[in-house]
DNA sequence: CGATTCTTTGACACCTATCAATCTTAGTGG
DNA sequence: CCACTAAGATTGATAGGTGTCAAAGAATCG
């Protein structure tokens, strides 16, 4: 790996549990790799030969059924822990929805460092139960929750997330700002389809409760009113 | 703890990965507590004071909206791990479906136990890594599937789960058998109600794909055909 | 520009939730 | 042992929300 002292994420990713000779240890079994755009890194079904960190960007967790529909499990962003440990196949598919860089492990080298670390398995421990809280909560929103209160819910979401990445210090949701995805992406994350997605923009927006001056461009006119939307959680 | 040289669970629950004589140090601070249908044992948003290791019996995690919907956003059974070590508030209820056994720990001794062994945590780490994917397989199943499809795979997980039970040796899945759930926590965990619910057992009954003699009682008929149903998984 | 891709919009059908009534079962007390 | 009751389950009628299909409208890229 090339420079940890200056990575974006080094206080926030795993890594953050590890002393600096420690950490110089770990960079020399990782490199960084940039990723494209709708590259997929990580294969549903296969033993993946790689975990990860993500240094930069947004990136998909997916599951597809036999019939052909894929529904978006989860998504990942910077200093988040991509990949499968210790030798279970990947249940989910990782594709970065933007451009990404990825510090990179082969998973067998990966493995024999974490089992030297407990500190790194134990933060790398408290992560996944934390994600698990996610996954499930993520839950609960696709069980229930109707089409307005999805497409709501999003855009409050992302409103918060696109802020961490402009300006870490000062986490202030955005008012206005470009989604990174395309309708078929937001579509597939709630569980709907781009048509349904599309028109409950357009209801927010004929209330005067956002306004999509780009097709990609979202700004939020009433906050409050969203988040009334969304089914206040 | 009483014995865990009899423990139903011994080779099965995260105390697999222990020495016997760890495992006394372990037993040392836990006890077993029985527990009724309908108790909670963990509830959402407390920093639950106990963690445990499910003994006996089923017991559901749940969360609930501001609106009081609830939604079951997973089952639990034996040698399962429930609760949230390591100070994070939990996410959801843990309520149990029937009668229970539970090997219990005060949060605080677990923790301080899983970090002198670290053998220990990394059973659950790898434990909690498949839960998450358990968890985002289930997010598939919520948010595509349709309600025919979800009943139908219900009761194959049913089947299958319940052998487990009644003959650990032999894994076969039980053709007939009696749902230790109502058709309200049916509904709740495949996120329908239970008019759908009932309405989907009928037309599998009408196409004789299974029968229910009793109320609570299934009778797997043509299990190719309810295979089929549930959209091969 | 022309072509491709993405998005919006409309009409319609279908699935599931909702509401309401009935039927069944289990539990209770006379 | 038999009403009686309350809870659970089934069934029916209806309405509403999404998906589906089809077409038209923007935007992007060569």
């Amino acid at each position: 790996m090339d420079n940890c002292e200056t990575c974006l994420v080094r206080n926030r990713a795993i890594c953050s549990a590890l002393e600096p000779d420690e950490l110089r240890d770990l960079s020399r079994i990782g490199r960084t790799i940039g990723i494209e755009k709708g590259e997929t890194v990580i294969w549903e079904g296969d033993d993946a030969p790689i975990v990860a960190n993500v240094v930069e960007g947004m990136l998909q967790l997916s599951t597809s059924t036999s019939d052909g529909r894929e529904q978006i499990v989860g998504v990942v962003y910077p200093s988040d822990f991509i990949g499968r440990p210790f030798g279970a196949t990947s249940g989910n598919s990782v594709t970065s929805l933007t451009d990404a860089r990825l510090c990179v492990f082969t998973r067998a080298a990966f493995d024999r460092f974490a089992q030297d670390h407990p500190k790194l398995e134990h933060e790398l421990l408290t992560r996944t139960l934390s994600e698990l809280d996610r996954a499930r909560q993520w839950l609960l929103f696709v069980g229930q929750r109707s089409a307005s209160e999805r497409v709501a819910s999003f855009l409050l979401e992302m409103s918060r997330k696109l802020s961490r990445e402009t300006c870490i210090a000062a986490p202030v949701p955005l008012d206005r700002f470009d989604l990174p995805l395309g309708r078929r992406q937001i579509a597939d994350i709630l569980g709907l389809t781009i048509e349904t997605v599309s028109r409950q923009l357009r209801r927010l927006r004929d209330r005067k409760i956002i306004d999509v001056p780009g097709r990609r461009t979202i700004e939020i006119q009433d906050r409050n009113a969203l988040e009334h939307e969304s089914g206040r959680d």
